[in-house]
DNA sequence: GAAGTTAGCGGACCGCAGTCCGCTTCGTCA
DNA sequence: TGACGAAGCGGACTGCGGTCCGCTAACTTC
């Protein structure tokens, strides 16, 4: 199996502070006009919905031009995923080197179940932006650097646990867990302690009870 | 728990409009351009693809208003949902009244592992026309008659089996197995046989594998 | 500081999904 | 058979996501 997953894609850089530089070089008007753009998005996003925000608006509110936009995010998916991508960061460092369960030193069965968790909860506190971002050409975001990442993450520990075909579990597992999947659950008022211990449960079933 | 689940809506029958239609009298000429306009999808998906087929299309090719596409089929998914229509009720008749392993007759197990099989072998037969029939609004395929007759059906069986929180892990499984994911590994080279196999291991594990 | 290079800008433009509403035609009833 | 109500029609229209390309201004070089 590979080694460790590759971090978040690039051209998601600071959401409203110097807090993370920018991988490469960026010209001065082009970092100005992303963090505009950021903010414009997160104010019309909160004002009025993410559904009913256009990527019209949210250039016009930035003083940029659409074009700006689109090359900076790729598309409305993208710019979402830009507002996320700090949580989505934390995240990624708490498996990567955070404290057990979610991060090293618990065995796998444990890990994956406190990655279901912290998944859902990282979903549950942005539940439109996500899902949003999850919004666009069918199969698209399996092809996204952050679903490569928690797919190589469960794969990788299912495969240590000895669950048969870790691979496709991984990704049935994730396919649980996508937004739309948990918007529908929560909207139909299931409750969200119960829905937590559900999809554990289901995490737990995918790898091989040793138990006698 | 409920009774036998609902079969498929009227077919996106008359009506069109969301709750679907009383199963009432159809006018002739309304009949006429349903034929029609299904006939020309068919047509024009073969000739150039699903993804390349706009409505406009359609209804030229057919004869007929976009408007009167709109009013019969709902929108693009819902055309695509007719023109499976009758592979899916012929996939739930096997599932009420055919013989076991599908139908009534199996243990819940053997029979959520028919279901599992012959659901891929329905969505393989015409993969990019369930993935139309798929897309849309967030959450739209969730809500669709269709999709609740899956639902339920899983539902039951892993009740039957005695595996806890039936009604969630029947829709986890049921989104391990959207067309989305499907055609995604099947893009990406996975063999159809070791899918079908996986699949089946994931349905298998959902169920408590040893008694209690 | 002046000239050159090019990354980045921005808004006009396009294509398509989906809506609206005045007109047509079907089925009915006398 | 003629007339009437309404179910159904259809194409112009809207709104939005996404693209294109001539222009601007930020860095580089001398």
């Amino acid at each position: 199996m590979a080694g460790p997953p590759t971090p978040l894609g690039p051209g998601v850089g600071p959401g409203g502070g110097p807090g993370a530089g920018p991988p490469a070089r960026e010209r001065a008007d082009a970092a100005r006009n992303r963090s505009r753009a950021l903010a414009a998005a997160e104010e019309l996003f909160a004002e009025q919905g993410v559904a009913a925000t256009t990527m019209d608006a949210v250039a016009a509110r930035a003083g940029v031009g659409k074009g700006t936009l689109y090359r900076r995010f790729g598309d409305k998916a993208g710019l979402a995923a830009a507002l996320l991508s700090e949580r989505g960061r934390e995240l990624q460092q708490g498996i990567l080197a955070g404290p057990p369960p979610l991060g090293p030193g618990a065995p796998p069965a444990r890990r994956l179940v406190a990655f279901v968790e912290a998944y859902l909860a990282f979903q549950s506190s942005r539940v439109d932006l996500v899902l949003l971002s999850e919004t666009g050409p069918p199969g698209a975001r399996l092809r996204k650097p952050s679903y490569a990442f928690w797919r190589q993450h469960c794969t990788l520990l299912l495969s240590q646990a000895g669950a048969p075909d870790p691979a496709l579990r991984a990704e049935a597992l994730l396919a649980s867990l996508a937004a739309e999947q948990v918007q529908h659950w929560l909207r139909e008022g299931r409750d969200p302690e119960a829905l937590r211990g559900a999809l554990t449960g289901v995490a737990a079933a995918l790898v091989p009870s040793r138990d006698p």
